[in-house]
Formats: C-alpha cells, structure tokens, sequence
DNA sequence: TGTACATCAGTGAACGCGCGTTCACTGATGTAC
DNA sequence: TGTACATCAGTGAACGCGCGTTCACTGATGTAC
C-alpha cells in the first residue's frame, strides 16, 4: 500500500516507481506490436517508463530475460484460454483470439532464438499450454459418437527423457492434434501479418476461422 | 569470363570477388537459419565474404534492401513450386517442402516489418505466389468432379485499387484458400521452430503432412 | 512511539563494442575507335 | 593490335550513435526490538 500524496505542489516523480516491473512489460509489449522483437532495447523500455536506464536489469536479468519472462507469461494466458474450449474446434478459436489479443506474447513465444530455454518458468507454461492441447484433443466433440480417450490430468508426458514410442498417442491422434495446431497456428500468423486481409473481405476473422473446414476433425474419433 | 588464375604463387585474394552479390546473398541465409534476421549484420556478411564492410552497400543498398532482395527471392521460387503442383493438397506439401528447404527465406519473407514493401521486385514476386495458389485452388482435383472456375492468367486480381465486392472469388473458394494455407503455413512454421518435434515421432514431416486430413478440400468444388 | 538496521529499488557515470553510413579513393574491366 | 576513357567493384578511414553491462551510490521502505 503505497501512498501516491506527492508532498510538494510540482508533482515529481517517486524514488519508487511503484510497479516498474509491469509498466516495463507492458512497454515491451506495445514496442513488439508495433515494430517486432528485433526493435527492442532495455534503455528504451527504461525511457518510456520514465526511469533511469539500469533499472529493468533489476527486474530482469538482461533482454533475453525480459522476452523470456514474455513467452511464459503468454503460454500461461493462452493455457487458460484453451481450457476454457468446449471442444476442439473451439479450441482452435481461442487460439486465434489469443493471438489477436496478444500479438507480441504470440510472436515472442514461438522464437526460440529470443529465449532462454533453460528458464524453468517458460518450460512449465509451456508444457501447461501442451497439455491444454492435449486434453482439448481427448475431449469427445458434441453431436459425435467420441468415446475420448481420457488421457487427463497426465499434462506433462511430452518433453520428459523417456525414449518414447509414443503408445498413449496414436497416429489419428497425434494427426488430429497436428491439424488443429497447423490450422488455428497458420492463420493466426497470417492474420496479424495482413496477409489475410484479401481473403477476409472485412468479415470478423473469427467467425471466419469457425467456418473454416474443421469438420473432418469430428472424423478423429 | 573471369580468369581465377592467380599471378603470384601465395594465391592472393584479387580486387574484385567475382559475385559478391550471391556470395553475400548465401552468407545472410546462414545466418537467418542459424540466428533468426535480428543477428543479421552488413559488417558481418561482409566479414564472412571475406570482403571490405562496405562493399555489401555497393549490392544492395542497406539491411533493409538485403532483406528484401532475400524475401523477393523466396517468393519467386515459392511460386516456381506451387506452379508445379498437381493439386492443392500438392501444393501444400511444396509450401512446406520450400519452408524446409529455404528456411532463412520463408522466415524473412513473413516478417513484413524487416522489409520495405514498396520494392517492385518484392511486391512483383509475391503476386506470383498469390497468384499460384489462386490457380492451385481453381485446379480440379483428381477423382473428384470439380468443374474448376479457370480464372487463370487473370494473377493480380488482388491487391489492385479497386474496391473488391470480390465477385470472382466465392466464399468457398476464399475458405478453401485460406485453409489451405493456414495450414501449410502453420505446419511450416511450427515445423521450422521444433514444436512439431513430438508430434512426429521421427516421421517424415512432409508425409505426415500429407496425411494430415486434407480431404475435406476436395469439398470445395 | 521511537530508534536502529537490513533490505530493496532506482540512480548516474563510465566502459567498451559493433553497427550503419558516408566519402574520396583506387584497382580492374570493358568498350570505342 | 593498341590506346584512351568510362564504368564498375571494392577499399579504408572516419563519423556519430545506441546499446548492454558494471558499479559504487543513495533514497525509500519495512521490520525487530
């Protein structure tokens, strides 16, 4: 609980900013939008949010850091966002909405070269957004005789060392989830580089993805 | 005609390179696959020609010019690709055989903000590729009773100023596009950062690809 | 309620670096006659 | 076959810039007693 009374009548800037972690993110976020990742610089971040230009170092380490504190936050939101879908193909939606509501997160998290793989933050969010997938593929679609199987609550099966055979994913499974993924991935990235506006015809993109030919993923019993 | 015959016996380099430019060109590529464009540096390249920094200018203008040149590049034999496709479940397999086999370019080519779009070369170039896979989409599949809408030899609908009630191009035709390459470009993609890695157990990405459940295109008539 | 102290957040000067760009230049090549 | 000249390709020195990182520091806050 800080007290935001400045004492005299020039209202000058706190020692303490009060919550530089956050405006820094959200700094970051607004440059990676506009320009892309390769337009970021931690002395630019550290302008815009009106402090001095060693502080992000305090909050994160060094640039790699801040990106990768970015990618973890993102498959951290877009982990919640496909729980919440009923089915598959809604799952394939909030994967595009996620990515239009959070484009830089998007772009930032599938380039690897911009993040330190090692950090364990990202690696958890990252097997949590698997995961997400994973059950989203296992759950029976409505109005389709899917028995589904239930391989919840097992999130973290994939990246382990186990020399894997891969006997809990079958092949149409494995197929169904490399669909959805190439699918509800390949359009947001053409989305948020325009290069769908010719096809988009101004209709809301997705309304437009839902009509995409998503039946035949019922066919992956 | 160069004659590489070197006068004195320490074979020293001779003034002029001899093709700088591809030298250049393919020195910028390794460094794409291998570090991602933000690692791309004209001093570097030039570093790597074995050649004076500033020759690289001499070439192409700036990074940005280098860039694009690269990009322009891709689109063209992205287009030479397509148009030998026999069909559109073909030319998404060639869409994801160029991105595995020119990565360095599918990578820039979809990264507008590294370029400069009022290149004619770039803009030319990625009509072509447009209008391949106009073409592809128009193309009957085999075994399947499509009448095809030949709108071929009619490349740059898109993209002209005139405002499109987009008659020619129906909405299935503009679904059937846009599923198609969203994805092939998402598999693309996500192939290119290893994301498909557990997904395909060791198979041949572009076979798998193929299995992927395309069929419902030929719904498309 | 007051004092002492530890901890935390942000400062500002300094460093060394690699970069893009410019510019007058020179070496090499090709062409006209 | 030879000479003159234009053009092209690459050089190397110089510039100014913004960056990341380090470091001793100071202001502010919170906690123990």
């Amino acid at each position: 609980m800080r007290t935001l009374i400045s004492v005299t009548s020039t209202a000058k800037a706190p020692y303490h900013h009060g919550d530089l972690r956050r405006a820094i993110l959200r700094a970051a976020l607004d440059v990676i939008a506009a320009d892309g990742p390769s337009a970021l610089s931690l002395r630019d971040l550290a302008r815009r949010a009106g402090v001095s230009h060693a502080a992000p170092a305090h909050h994160f380490k060094d640039r790699t850091g801040l990106l990768t504190a970015i990618a973890a936050e993102g498959f951290e939101l877009l982990a919640a966002g496909i729980r919440e879908a009923t089915d598959l193909r809604d799952a394939g939606v909030r994967y595009v909405r996620f990515a239009r509501e959070h484009p830089a997160h998007f772009q930032v998290m599938f380039t690897p070269e911009l993040l330190r793989e090692s950090d364990v933050e990202l690696t958890t969010a990252r097997s949590l957004s698997t995961a997400a997938l994973h059950d989203a593929v296992s759950t029976p679609t409505p109005g389709n005789g899917n028995t589904g199987n239930a391989e919840t609550g097992n999130g973290n099966t994939e990246g382990s060392g186990t020399e894997g055979t891969n006997t809990d994913a079958d092949s149409d499974t494995r197929l169904a989830r490399a669909t959805v993924w190439s699918l509800a991935h390949g359009f947001a990235t053409l989305l948020l580089s325009d290069n769908l506006d010719n096809l988009l015809d101004g209709e809301d993109p997705e309304e437009v993805f839902r009509a995409l030919p998503m039946m035949l993923l019922a066919r992956t019993a």
